[in-house]
Order: structure tokens, then sequence, then C-alpha cells
RNA sequence: GGCGGCAUAGCCAAGUGGCUAAGGCAGCGGUCUGCAAAACCGUUAUUCACCGGUUCGAAUCCGGUUGCCGCCUCCA
């Protein structure tokens, strides 16, 4: 079964061939550091994140780039404001990406290129361009010119010709062609500059993902991955910029995620909509942040609404529940109990059925629709038949059916904690709980129950349900648990 | 002005030519329970924004209408 993704820059699923048998060269364009990261940038990073890990899954042996971009305009204006060096202000954020997205689940990437480390390679390849005529020098910058490469906007579906007869872009006089951008930038006094040919200045926007792509997975390689909005203009002057310099395909397929709205709006600051990971950290759990942005089709737009995340909340609920159930009937069944490699190797008709659905452009979506139908069916296989026991052959089938479930949500960056952990982390924010007064109530009622005493019984309840506290009456008596 | 996307039950969301339109949440009925909780079973779209067309057959393809959104300028 072939793996298909919708490749951007022909409009259409494709099956996926890799240039290299068995091997995959993922670029991702990461994130600009002046600025904590938002629950967009969440969702493109877990995106791609499932993207690799499925990869591997399969088989393949992948080498995923995600850069940092710790050189720009909005890093220097910020550093300015903060009375802080640039670069110190792109290692705090550097730091707050790692810790965020670690929390989220977020593995690393095999190579983290900072722009920073390849201003040589870059300046390198400007002259390259200018060495073969794609691009020209106006005072201390250097431009490339889109009319030199018949190719431009190829990718992203536009022609010179339409944007100029609708830009509302000022043109610069210095451009010989509006859309010609930036290869490198003269610097002003004070800004953070390298010695070039051009004089002192620093790299255009768009030059570092072609050098730090070209560099690790050379001038053909598999998947370029981003935003949608970085298609145009970023990833076309990208490509552009290679296939001049480099002498090769660049990227064969391209992969961009739809964007996220908060409450039905574009995420700006001047809304004050502006949703930190940090911030949704402090209401979510997260595994439920992670669930509801793997929720939805990746390249169709996400709307975080606070309900929404709630109603997902439920169903990870029910999943975790199952799971805990499970670990009491079977023993742990994550952690030190199963390796990596017995889980790697769970293989059966649901695991096969999930990788179907991931191999049609990453349904994450559809996936989730499967595991929900095998909780529903673990659960009844966990139901006592008659005699009041759970069969030796449904046991069996059970272990099988968790470490595949297990797998597809190691693939998912899901269903990863013990369920314990889990519950608690997710009641905890919101409950102080004293064990032992519950504890001594539970045991009170438990007395008035064997008295019959159901009154005094359901006082107790509720007392502790005010507390926070739900209790499940069970043949082999009285568990209770925080509600969430 | 140019380019592109989306519209599926109360809400969220799969499905893109053909058996009964996944799944989750919420609701309702039932099993279990002293009553609950949890779990399970059943149930909730003769219908996929609207109008035409192609086809033996369309939510799925084509054309049009309406509505929403994105990109064209830094943006995941």
């Amino acid at each position: 079964m072939p793996l298909k993704l919708y490749n951007s820059s022909i409009r259409k699923k494709e099956v996926f061939k890799p240039l290299n048998d068995g091997k995959v060269g993922l670029y991702v364009c990461g994130v600009t550091v002046y600025d904590l990261c938002h629950i967009g940038h969440a969702r493109s990073t877990i995106v791609f994140d499932v993207l690799a890990r499925y990869f591997r899954a399969r088989g393949y042996d992948v080498t995923y780039v995600r850069n940092f971009t710790d050189i720009d305009d909005k890093i220097i204006e910020r550093a300015k404001l903060l009375k802080k060096a640039p670069k110190e202000l792109a290692r705090e954020f550097i730091d707050a990406f790692y810790e965020d997205m670690g929390k989220l689940g977020v593995l690393k990437a095999d190579v983290e290129p900072r722009a920073t480390d390849y201003v040589e390679d870059m300046i390198e390849m400007t002259q390259t361009l200018m060495d073969r005529g794609y691009a020209y020098t106006e005072g201390g910058d250097v431009y490339f010119s889109v009319d030199s490469y018949p190719g431009y906007g190829s990718l992203s579906g536009r022609n010179l010709e339409d944007m100029r007869a609708g830009s509302r872009v000022a043109v610069d006089d210095r451009k010989r062609h509006p859309m010609d951008f930036v290869l490198w930038k003269s610097a002003k006094p004070g800004e953070p500059q390298w010695p070039s040919p051009w004089g002192p200045g620093r790299p255009g926007w768009h030059l570092e993902c072609s050098v730090m792509s070209n560099r690790h997975l050379g001038p053909t390689f598999d998947i370029h991955g981003g935003g949608r909005d970085l298609l145009f203009p970023h990833h076309e002057n990208e490509r552009a910029q290679s296939m001049c310099a480099n002498d090769g395909e660049f990227a064969r397929y391209w992969v961009h995620n739809g964007f996220v709205t908060v409450e039905s709006e574009k995420m700006s600051k001047s809304l004050g909509n502006f949703l930190t990971i940090r911030d949704a950290l402090k209401k979510y759990h997260p595994e439920v942040l992670r669930l509801f942005l793997l929720s939805k089709h990746y390249r169709s737009p996400l709307d975080f609404s606070a309900k929404d995340v709630a109603n997902l909340q439920s169903g990870l609920v029910r999943i975790y529940r199952m799971l805990q159930r499970l670990n009491d009937l079977l023993g742990p069944g994550d952690g030190e109990k199963t390796s990596e490699d017995s889980l790697s190797g769970a293989s059966g008709e649901f695991y096969e059925k999930f990788c179907e659905m991931m191999d049609d452009d990453l349904n994450t979506a559809g996936a989730l629709g499967l595991v929900f139908d095998k909780v529903r069916e673990m659960n009844r296989l966990m139901d006592p038949d008659g005699n009041g026991a759970v069969s030796e052959k449904a046991l069996s089938s059970l272990k099988s059916q968790r470490d595949q479930l297990l797998r597809a949500g190691e693939i998912l960056g899901l269903f990863q904690q013990n369920p314990a952990e889990f519950f608690e982390q997710l009641a905890s924010p919101s409950k102080d709980v004293n064990t032992d007064e519950i504890e001594a109530l539970v045991k009170k009622r438990s007395q008035a129950r064997v008295a019959k005493d159901w009154a005094l019984s359901d006082t107790i309840r509720d007392q502790l349900k005010e507390m926070g506290v739900v209790l499940e009456d069970g043949p082999q008596g009285t568990t209770w648990r925080l509600d969430v």
C-alpha cells in the first residue's frame, strides 16, 4: 500500500516515491524566534512530527531537518525594544520552543540548523547567483531577478503578469521588477552584520532555507513542508534561488498545513486572541491539545474553540479510561514492561487499517475514528461474560490489540502516558485533594451501604461530588477518582 | 483586481463515482446498579449549502448561485 501525499505544487495527491529507496529527506520551515510559539506553530510542528514518525514506522530512514530563523527584521526590532542582543533574544525563544514543543510531545528533528551558522554559505550562494546572472546589486543590497528565471511562479501557481496587475505593494525603485526579492541586505549601523563582497550586511529572508536544505539534504530532496502561508512568497523564492544556484530539482513534494483560527478569528495581537502554547497549556492537558490539533485533516483550516477542545478531551478521557481498565486487567503496557522493540513489532488488523488511513495523505482524523472503534471493541471484550469473568482468549486478544493501539499512538504521539498519571494531571490544576479525608468518607459510605442506609450513603456521595470526587461501586468494592 | 480553498446531523469531523453516509461530543431509550458512576446495546442526516448538468448510478465529476475563509505584504 503506497503512501500518498498531497503535493501543493501540482495541487493533487500523489504516490510518494522517495529519491533514494528507503530514505526520506524532509525539510520543514521552522519558526522565527522573536516571540513565544502559538497554537498555529504547534499545529505545523506536530503535523510534521507525525509525518516523520510515520515514515520511520513505515521503515524509512528519515533525515528530518527543521530550522530556526534566528536573524531577521522582527528579531532585530524586538531585541531593540527589549534592549537585548538579537542573539540573546533568539536563544531565549529557541529554549522556549523546546520547552513548549517538548510538552506537546514533539520529537527533535535530526538536524536543527540556525540561520546565523550558515551565513558563509549564504554569501557563497548569493555570489553564485550573481555569477550566473540571476542577481544584481543595488547599493549594498543584492536582489534576485525573477525575470531571469522562467520557472518563477510555477510552485504557487501564479504568473508575474497577474501579480503585477493586482499588486498593492509599494514598488521599490531600486528593484528592476516589483517581485524581485532581497538576497543580501545591507546593514544599518548597530544592526547585526557580516562582511560580504557587497559590504557589511545580513542575508535575505529566503536564503537560509535554500542553503541549509542544500547542505543537509542536497540540491534535490524529497519533501519540503511548512505552513500554507509560506507557499508564497517564501517557498516560491526559495525554490527559484535554489534551482538557479544548485542545479537540482529542489523539493519534489511540497506539503503545506492549514491555518489555525481561534474562536473563528485569525490570530492577531490586535484582536487579543493570540493564543500561545504556554497559555493553552495552562488550560489543557498537552495530549488534549495534541489530539485536538490532529483531529482534523492537516490541510484544512482548524478552528480552536474552547467548546470543541472540551469535547475532544471527553474523548481522550474515554480512551485513557479504557487503557486504565486494561492495565488493571493485564498489568501495565507502557514504560518498562513493554520495550520499544516489542511494540514496534506489533502488527495486526487494526494496525494495518491504521496505516492504510495514514497512507491517504496522513489522514489522522480518519485514523482517530479507527482508534475510537477499537476502544469500544476492547471495552466490550473487557465487559464480563455470563460468569462475571473475562475469558483467556479475550485476554490474549486484548494484549495484542493494546500493542497495536499503543503503536499507533506512538506514531501520533498520543496515549503515551500512564493512565493514572494522565488523570492526575488532568484533574490537578482545578482541585486540591486531601486523600485521607476522601478515603475516610468513602469508608464511612461503604459502611452505610452495608447497613443499607441509602440516605446516608447518598449524602456522602453528594458531599464527595462537591469535592470533585466521583465514586464507582464495583464488585470489588468502591473506587474513587477525581472528576475531570 | 488576480489565485486558491471550504460548505456533511444540535456541535466537532471522516468519507471525493456504486453495499446500510465512519468516528467523537451532547441528547434520548435500555442492560448493569439500592440509586448512581463507568462500560456496553439501541437510537438521533432518505441525506451531504442552493440550482442545473454528465452518468445506469454523485455528498463525491462539470457549470452556475449564495455564504465563509486564505494567499497576493512579515506570518506556521
